[in-house]
DNA sequence: CCTGGCATGTGAAATGGTGCACAAGCGTCT
DNA sequence: AGACGCTTGTGCACCATTTCACATGCCAGG
């Protein structure tokens, strides 16, 4: 087994494979952790909240295969995804903006446990530059560059205001960040080349809003999963 | 004008569209504030990121109609959109869980400027019970109940670690809660009533993650617009 | 009044994803 | 050795959503 293959290969994953990968993979680690050997589609699929034959065939995207009778070897899938999700190799992210969210996502202990240590903090307020968040020294927006650099980041995270947010994805692109996870509520643009996720928490509550208004006014509805 | 109409049908709105009004919406403001009156779909497609037969598709689920030749009403639009996402009365949300994020979530200003305002703070450690985080004095996660229905809450927060999430959605649930957003990262389940959605940073982390390994081990692919 | 230009509204095709249903295959027990 | 039960892997049909393309209709100008 000198190949974990699995992402070796050119084939497209589907988006939504991609999305679920990291919910197969926290299931997994919580049952590697509790001993488990195998596991089938099904138990997958339980604690995963989604089709177990989903569950098999986004596996057969990462060509991680399993045993017929048996189920699946939870540490060779907890390999195949984690190869699958950058290789294994952590990427360190920079947050731009140390407002409220910016500091509690510099504290969130998610992010270093999922391979993506906090490398730095930049803000462009110069009366909190300098000042010593979760263990990291705020640094200067202008400081952008070099720090990507030094450190090798290649993931941002926008925790500015809307205003400043076009700005800050601007200069983390000019310094060389392939990745950007936007939390300001505003649309930005990005060049092509660069991959580019919005997480919008007032969105999320006017849906939630949408929902409820409709079930009020129709008399029940439906109900709803995420994805 | 004695009915907004938009919502008043039983016709249901895509679940895509649905996720979109709100983008439009804070686009349709923006011109509002500079005092725009009309836009056509071009523009408030290029404003949301999105295609322009595709603004025009979700405005036709809400019965906003335009004028031919001319665009959409940028007043009258707002109106028809914000009365589909909840009927323009604000809905308050409680927040159990105040570590990092809950803190951070309990102060931000995007909440209430959306019409969501933070009605209480709930928490299982004592130790933070009675303190006063955002103007508010976080209280016993057993008092959630009592809460809920003091202040009328229809939205609960969970902002607690994995291990606590699905008892929180449990007694949110429990105590009259109709739709919760989780921000814990791990799966939960609530009763076919009750609209769920879930907000996982460090998975968006990880799909970045994929984005990167895949374009760095095939050279240079795709790129990624977020929903 | 009539014409020209522009933007809407929508039928229909293309795309992407989901879930069923079942054949194929593995391991175990007798 | 043979048969059985369990689980994978996948072809196929269904559904939701996106996008194109264009007929329809409104407004302005002459």
């Amino acid at each position: 087994m000198t190949n974990a293959a699995g992402s070796r290969q050119n084939e497209p994953i589907p988006d939504a494979t991609v999305a679920r990968l990291p919910v197969y993979l926290r299931g997994l680690v919580e049952l590697s952790d509790d001993d488990v050997a195998t596991v089938s589609s099904v138990g997958l699929a339980a604690r995963a909240g989604v089709n177990a034959a989903n569950v098999r065939k986004d596996m057969s995207y990462l060509h991680a295969h399993g045993t017929r009778g048996v189920g699946y070897d939870v540490d060779h899938l907890i390999g195949e995804i984690s190869v699958a999700l950058g290789g294994g190799v952590p990427s360190p992210v920079v947050i731009v903006g140390v407002g409220n969210l910016g500091r509690a996502l510099s504290r969130y202990d998610g992010f270093v446990a999922g391979g993506f240590p906090v490398a730095g903090l930049v803000d462009a307020d110069p009366t909190v530059v300098g000042r010593r968040i979760a263990g990291k020294v705020v640094r200067s927006v202008h400081e952008l560059a070099g720090l990507v650099d030094e450190t090798g980041c290649t993931i941002g995270i926008v925790a500015t205001p809307a205003a400043a947010a076009q700005g800050a994805v601007d200069r983390l692109v000019a310094s060389g960040v392939g990745s950007i996870l936007n939390f300001a509520p505003t649309v930005v643009t990005v060049p092509d080349r660069v991959d580019l996720r919005q997480v919008d928490l007032a969105t999320e509550l006017q849906i939630l809003g949408y929902h409820q208004h409709h079930r009020a006014t129709t008399g029940l509805g439906s109900d709803m999963a995420t994805g």
